[in-house]
DNA sequence: TTGTAAGCGTTATCAG
DNA sequence: CTGATAACGCTTACAA
C-alpha cells in the first residue's frame, strides 16, 4: 500500500534519478522540479523505504545493545541514554536479552549480522572471546558500556569502580568509622565485583584500618535479596561494625531492609553506603547515601563514540566517567 | 566483508536459486547438493542478509515499542515480556522513547515506517487521533499495552483499573478501615487515572462509607515526589485517615517516605497500599502491600497477539488481565 | 532436480 | 539539469 520512488516520478513527470536527488539532497535539479516532486511526495504521502536504501547503502541505521539484565533502573538508564543519542542521529536501537546466557548471546549476535545492524553496544558484561571473535568477524565497530576487557582494544565508557569504591570507603572512614563491613559481588567477578573490594581494601589500609576477613560478605549477585541475606551473616560474623559499603543499591537497600527488620536503625546504629544511584536510592527509607554513576550520560556516550566510530573508523580513546557520592540520610557521624 | 548467496553458490558449485532454497527450506533438491551448499555455507561462515530479504518479502521481523517513559521497572517489566515473546519467534524489538511528546511520537512512527517494521505495541499512553490514523496508514497491526481506546477497535491488553482500585479499596476496608484517603494520578487521564478514582469511590460507596473529596488528593502524575507532597496535603485536610490507597507504587513509597519524615509509623499509625508491584515494593521500608498487574506477561501477551495478527491478519480480541493482592507489610488490620 | 531471469525500492554511474 | 540503467542480495515464477 506504501508508495514508492516510482509512483512519485510518474506523478511528478520526471525520473525516478531526480526524485531520489531530491529526496538525498543532493544537486543537479531546477528549483522548478524540485518544487514539482516535493509536491508529488506530499501528495502521496512517500516515504522512502529504509530497507531498500539499507540494502544498496550498507547502513541500516541501527544498532544493537545487548544486556545481561533487564530488570533494574540501571538497565533503564543506561539504555535511556543510548536511546536519546541514538535517535538524535536518526538511528534506532535494537535491545538484546541476554540473560548472561552464552548461547542466547551468540544466537543474538548472529540476529544482529543478519539484520546487518551499523554496530553494537555491549553492556554490564564480561566480553567473552566468543562473542569479540564473532563481532569482529561482523566487521562493525562496537563499544563495550559498563564493562572493559583486557584481552582486546574495544573501547569503553565506564567508571573506575576500584577508586569509586575507594571513594566510597574512604568517605566513611572520613566520618569516623573505623570498623567498616563490605557486602561485596562475585569476587571473581573481574569488572565490578574484584575492583570493587580492592578499593574498599586499599582504602582501609591507606587509613592504617585492619583488614578482617570476616568484615566481607561475598555474594554471586547485586540484588536485593542478596544484601539481605548478607547483612545478617556480616552482623554474626562482625557485631561490632558501625558501617558497611554496598557495592551496589540493591545490595545496599537489601541491608537497610534487614536491618529494619532485625530491628536496627539506619543510621543511627548503622551506617550504610551503596553504589549506582539508582532512582530507589532516593526512595529508600532512610534516603541512600551513594556513589553515583552518571547512567544517561555514560549512555549517550557510548552511543555517540560508536556513531563516531562509523563516521569515521578511526580509533578512539575510551572513557572513564567521574563519580561522586550523593549524600542523603543513611550515613551518619561516628563519634570517636 | 559479508558473503552473499552467491559466493555459497560459485563455491558449491551450483545456482543460487537452489542455495535459496536449501536455506529456506523448501524442497526441490537432492540429498547430495543439499550437503554440497550446506558444506559451502558452513566454510564460508555465510549468513543470509535480512535487508534484501525484507526487501523482497515484505517483512523484517522487526518490531516498535513506543514508551512514555524509560525510567521505572514498569517500563523494564513490560518490556522484559515484550522482549522475550518477540524473540521466541526469531524478531526483534527497536525501543521509541517518546517522553509524551506528540511531535517526537510521530517522528518516530515515520522512522518506524520508513523501516518497514511489521508491527507496533504502543504503551501506557493515550492513543491520539493523529497517531492512531498514521499507523493506520502504515497499514501494519498494533496493539495497545496498558492503555487503551474508546474511539477505534484497535486490540489491547490491561488490567482493569476500576476494578484493580475496587479491589485495592475494598482490602483496606476489609482490614476495618473506614477513613480511606486516597493519592491518584491525574483525574483527566482517562485511562489510568479517572478508573482508579471510580474504583475507590465505588467501593467506599458499596459499603456505604462517605466520600469526602477532601481524602482525594490529585497529581500531574504517578510520580515518587508527587507520592511525597501528597501525603502532606492529604493529612493536612484529613487528619483522621487510617489508610490510604495510592494509585501507583511510586505514589505509595514516596507516602512512605513522608510519613516516615513527619514520624509516622507505618502500618502502625497508617496504613498504605499501593498499585502496579514493581520491584520497588518488595524493596520498601516496610515492604509494601499492593495490587500486582502481571506486567511480563501482559507484555508477552501484548507481543503474541500482534504476532497472531501478523500471521492470520484476522481481528483479535482484547484482554484483561487479572489483578491480584501481594500481602507485604504496610497494611495492617484497623481495630473498630 | 536444477538454472535463468525478473523483480523488491533504492542509489549511483553514466551519457545526453 | 535530467534520464537510462546497473547494481545491492535475495526470492520466486518459469523453463529446462
Amino acid at each position: 500500500m506504501s508508495f514508492t520512488i516510482k509512483d512519485v516520478a510518474k506523478l511528478a513527470n520526471v525520473s525516478i534519478a531526480t526524485v531520489s536527488r531530491i529526496i538525498n539532497n543532493q544537486t543537479g535539479y531546477s528549483e522548478k522540479t524540485k518544487k514539482k516532486v516535493l509536491e508529488a511526495i506530499e501528495e502521496l504521502g512517500y516515504e522512502p523505504n529504509a530497507v531498500a536504501r539499507g540494502l544498496i547503502n550498507k547502513r541500516t541505521h541501527t544498532i544493537g545493545v545487548l544486556f545481561p539484565k533487564l530488570s533494574s533502573t540501571l538497565v533503564t538508564d543506561l539504555l535511556s541514554g543510548i536511546e536519546k543519542a541514538t535517535h538524535d542521529v536518526g538511528s534506532s536501537v535494537i535491545v538484546c536479552h541476554t540473560e548472561s546466557n552464552g548461547e542466547k548471546t551468540m544466537k543474538y549476535l548472529q540476529l544482529l549480522n543478519e539484520k546487518r545492524i551499523d554496530g553494537i553496544i555491549f553492556t554490564s558484561a564480561p566480553l567473552l572471546e566468543e562473542y569479540y571473535q564473532y563481532i569482529k568477524k561482523m566487521n562493525v565497530p562496537m563499544v563495550l558500556l559498563s564493562t572493559e576487557t583486557y584481552a582486546h582494544p574495544v573501547p569503553y565508557v565506564k567508571v573506575n569502580d576500584r577508586h569509586a569504591a575507594y571513594t566510597a570507603t574512604q568517605f566513611l572512614i572520613n566520618k569516623g568509622h573505623k570498623k567498616i563491613g563490605m557486602i561485596s559481588g562475585n569476587k571473581d567477578d573481574i569488572i565490578s565485583g574484584k575492583p570493587r573490594i580492592d578499593g574498599y581494601i586499599s582504602a582501609l589500609q591507606d587509613n592504617n584500618l585492619l583488614v578482617d576477613e570476616k568484615k566481607i560478605i561475598f555474594n554471586r549477585g547485586f540484588s536485593f535479596y542478596d544484601g539481605m541475606d548478607s547483612l545478617k551473616i556480616l552482623l554474626k560474623q562482625a557485631p561490632d561494625i558501625t558501617a558497611v559499603f554496598a557495592a551496589s543499591d540493591e545490595l545496599a537497600i537489601g541491608a537497610i531492609s534487614s536491618a529494619y527488620q532485625l530491628g536496627i536503625k539506619v543510621p543511627d546504629e548503622l551506617s550504610i553506603i551503596g553504589y549506582d544511584n539508582l532512582s530507589i536510592a532516593e526512595m529508600s527509607v532512610p534516603p541512600l547515601t551513594t556513589v553515583a554513576q552518571p547512567l544517561t550520560e555514560m549512555g549517550e556516550m557510548a552511543a555517540n563514540m560508536l556513531f563516531e566510530m562509523l563516521d569515521s573508523d578511526k580509533l578512539i580513546e575510551s572513557r572513564i566517567m567521574p563519580h561522586k557520592i550523593v549524600e542523603r540520610k543513611s550515613v551518619r557521624d561516628q563519634e570517636v
